[in-house]
DNA sequence: AATGAATGAGGTTTCATTCAT
DNA sequence: AATGAATGAAACCTCATTCAT
C-alpha cells in the first residue's frame, strides 16, 4: 500500500473492523484448499491490480487465480472487500516491522529509519497496486481503521523512545510519520518523471534529525 | 490539480501536447456563448469530480453545467479530455505564479517559498478533485507534459538564482520541488485522519534551507 | 392484469404512488419518438413475460421492442418498475370501465355483470403475463395501490346504486368483487386441467343476485 | 400448496408420476437418519419458501435444516424436485381428509363442507410457501398430476352421493370444487388488502347449495 | 450549436449444481 | 452419507459515447 493510505492510516478515531464475510470470520479454521485458494486470490488481485488500475475486474482475478469468479466471492463479498484486505494485509506487514524493532530494543531512531526504509521498499514493490487502490476512493482505506491505528500505536512507542534519548526532532508525532511516509509513496511510480522516492525518503529523514 | 500530478509533470521526456480535440483546435477563437459554456462545463466538472470522485459521470457534469451531454463533448471529445483540461489548467496557474515572481525579480528563495504557500493553498482547494484525477490513471497527467514542462523550466530558473545567492540547498533541483510538493498535496484530504498538510510544508520548507 | 392481483388492489390503505423514474414523471411530455419506444417496450414486456414468466430477461424486452437495454432503463429504472407498469395499465383500464359504466347511467347491476365479465376477458388476454407477475411478489402489486385504489372506489359506487336498486345481495362490498375476481382470474391458465374460469364467473356472478 | 395449484390438479389427462430420484426411489427404504434428514430438509423448504418466496436459495434450505447442501441433493435431485414433494404432501394430505370423509359415510354435503373449510385451513396455514411455489411455473403443479387425480377421484365420489341425497346443486362436479377453491386460497395472503378468504370460502360454499 | 434519447459492451454479483474431501 | 467449497453461466444494471431532432 502506499502511504497515500498510510496517511488516512494514521488517524482512525472510532476503528470499524469491517470482517471479509465468510472465511476469515470469526470461528473455524478454513480448509486447507480454502486457505490456498485465498491465498491465491490475493496474490492474483495484487498482480491484476498492478497491471490493469483498479478498474481490473473480478474475473481477471478469478482468471489469474485459477479459480471461477464465485469463488473470489465466497472469500470477498465485494470487490471492495477484496482491496481492503489488500490494504489490510499491508498495514500489518508495516506493524509487524514496528514491533519486531521494538522488541529488538536497539537504538530507536535507528530502527526506525530501518524501518521506514524497509517499508517504503516493500511499498515501491507494488506501487501499482497501491496507486490503484489509492484512487479507488477512501472507504477501502477507512475501512482498514484498526489496522492503522495499530501501526499508528506501535510507531507512537519508537518515537517516544527516540525522544528520550534525544535521537530526534522532539516535536515529531506518529501522524507525522504517517504523513511523510504518504508522501514519499506518492513519489513512486513517477520515475519516469524523474521521481526518485529513494532521494525523496532520505530528504524527510533529514527532517527528522534533531536541529 | 495536485503535486501528485505535478510529479509527473516535472520528468516529462518527449512533451506531447495533445489537444483538446473540437474547439481550442486550431485557431477560431469561439463565439461568445460557446466560451461561456465551455467554462461551465470545465467548473461543472471540477465540482462533480470533487464530489463524487472520478467516477462523476458525464451527465452529472452536464447538468450542473445547465447544458446537455451532446455539448459536453463538443468541447471535449472525451471524459479524459476533459480531465486533463483541469490539469492543465491547474499546471498553467501554478507556472504564471513562478513566472510573475521572476519578473518581479525579488530574493529568489523568498519567492520560491511564497509560491509554493499559495500554490498548495490553491492545491487544497480543490484537493478532492485533485484525488479523483490522481485516482483516474497516468494518462490523465501524461497528457499534460507540456504544461508540466513549463512549470518545470520556470522553477529550475528560479532555483539556480536562489543558488547563486546561496539561499538554498545547492543540491535541490526543479524535480525535487515537484517531488516534495507532489507529496505535500498528497496530505491533503487526509486531514481527518490527523494529517495536517501546513506542517507538512513547512518541514519541507525548512529541508530546502541550506545547513 | 390476473385478480390475484386485483385482490391486493382493493386494499390498499395508504396509497403510495410510486412513479415510473424517468419519463412519466411530472413535466415535460416525452418526445415524440421516446414515447413510441416507451409503447413499444411495454408492449414487448407483455409478451416476453407471457411466454417465457416473470424471468424473462431485460435484454429480451429490449430485443423484442427492437431497441437497446439502456432505452429500457431509460423509461424504467428497475425490471419492477416495468413489471409494476403492466400492472398500474391494467388497473387503469379495468377503472375505466367501472367509471363509464357509472356515466351511462343504466341498470347498476347489469352494468356491473357486464364489466366483471369484460375485465375477465381482457385479465384472460394474458393471463399468463399476470400469472407471471403474480408469482414475482407483491410490491409489485403494492406498488399500483393508487390505481387500485381508484378502482375499488369506482366499484363501491356502482355497488351503492345496486343496492339502492334492489338488484344485488346486499352485503356485497367492493372488496368482495375484487376478491371474487381475484379468484377468477387464479382460474385461468389451468384450462388444462379441466378448469373454465367462465363458468366460474358465472357462478359467482349468480351468487350476487339477491336471495 | 394452494388451490392455485389444486386447479391444475384436478384436470389431470395424462398423469406423468416423476420421481424424486434419488432415496424414495425404488424401494430401498431409507436409514432412519436419513429418513430424519428428508423431514427436516422437507420442513426447512416450508419455512424460507413462506419467508423468502420461491427465490429462497437451497443455501438456506440446508442450513435451516441444519445439513451441508450436498445432503439436500442427495434427497432431491433439484430445486424444482423440492418444490414438487412439497405440493404432493399437501395433495395427499388433502386426499386422505377426503378418504377419512368417504369412510365414515356420514351426510355427504356437510363431510364435503367439512373437509372444506378444513383443506382451506390447512393452505392458509401457509399460505406464503404456497404463493411462492403458485409463482414458480407451472411444471411445479404438472409434476404433481397423480396426486391430484387421486384428490379429484375421491372429491368425485363425495359428490356423487351428496347429489344423489339432492344435497349439492346437481351440476357441480369434482373440477369446479377444485377450481372454486383455488380461488379462495388466492384470497389467502391479502388479508392486508381487505381479503377475508374466510368470507370467501363461505361465498362459494353457498354457490354450492342446491337452488 | 445544442439537446437528450438511444446505444450496447461490459461490469459486478448471484445461485443452482457438482465434486473433492 | 455428509459436507461445503468451487463452479460459471446468467442476470441486472451502468455509463461513455453517438446521432437524430
Amino acid at each position: 500500500m502506499n502511504y497515500d493510505s498510510a496517511c488516512q492510516a494514521f488517524a482512525g478515531e472510532n476503528a470499524v473492523t469491517t470482517e471479509t464475510p465468510s472465511p476469515p470470520e470469526a470461528g473455524r479454521p478454513l480448509r486447507a484448499d480454502a486457505r490456498r485458494n485465498r491465498e491465491r486470490i490475493l496474490d492474483s488481485a495484487r498482480a491484476v491490480f498492478a497491471e490493469y488500475g483498479a478498474e481490473a475486474q473480478m474475473d481477471d482475478v478469478a482468471r489469474r487465480a485459477g479459480v471461477g469468479v464465485g469463488t473470489v466471492y465466497r472469500h470477498f463479498a465485494t470487490k471492495e472487500a477484496l482491496m481492503v484486505e489488500l490494504v489490510r494485509q499491508k498495514f500489518r506487514l508495516f506493524a509487524d516491522r514496528v514491533r519486531v524493532a521494538l522488541e529488538r530494543d536497539g537504538e530507536p531512531f535507528a530502527a526506525l529509519i530501518d524501518v521506514m526504509r524497509r517499508n517504503a521498499e516493500t511499498a515501491a514493490e507494488d506501487a501499482a497496486t497501491q496507486l490503484a487502490l489509492a484512487g479507488a476512493g477512501d472507504q477501502i482505506w477507512t475501512q482498514a481503521r484498526a489496522e492503522q491505528q495499530e501501526l499508528l500505536a506501535l510507531t507512537g512507542e519508537l518515537l517516544q523512545r527516540a525522544r528520550r534519548e534525544g535521537t530526534i526532532r522532539p516535536d515529531i508525532r506518529a501522524t507525522d510519520i504517517g504523513m511523510l511516509m504518504c508522501g514519499v509513496c506518492s513519489s513512486m511510480g513517477f520515475s519516469a518523471v524523474g521521481f526518485d522516492w529513494r532521494r525523496h525518503l532520505e530528504l524527510v529523514i533529514e527532517m527528522l534529525r534533531p536541529r
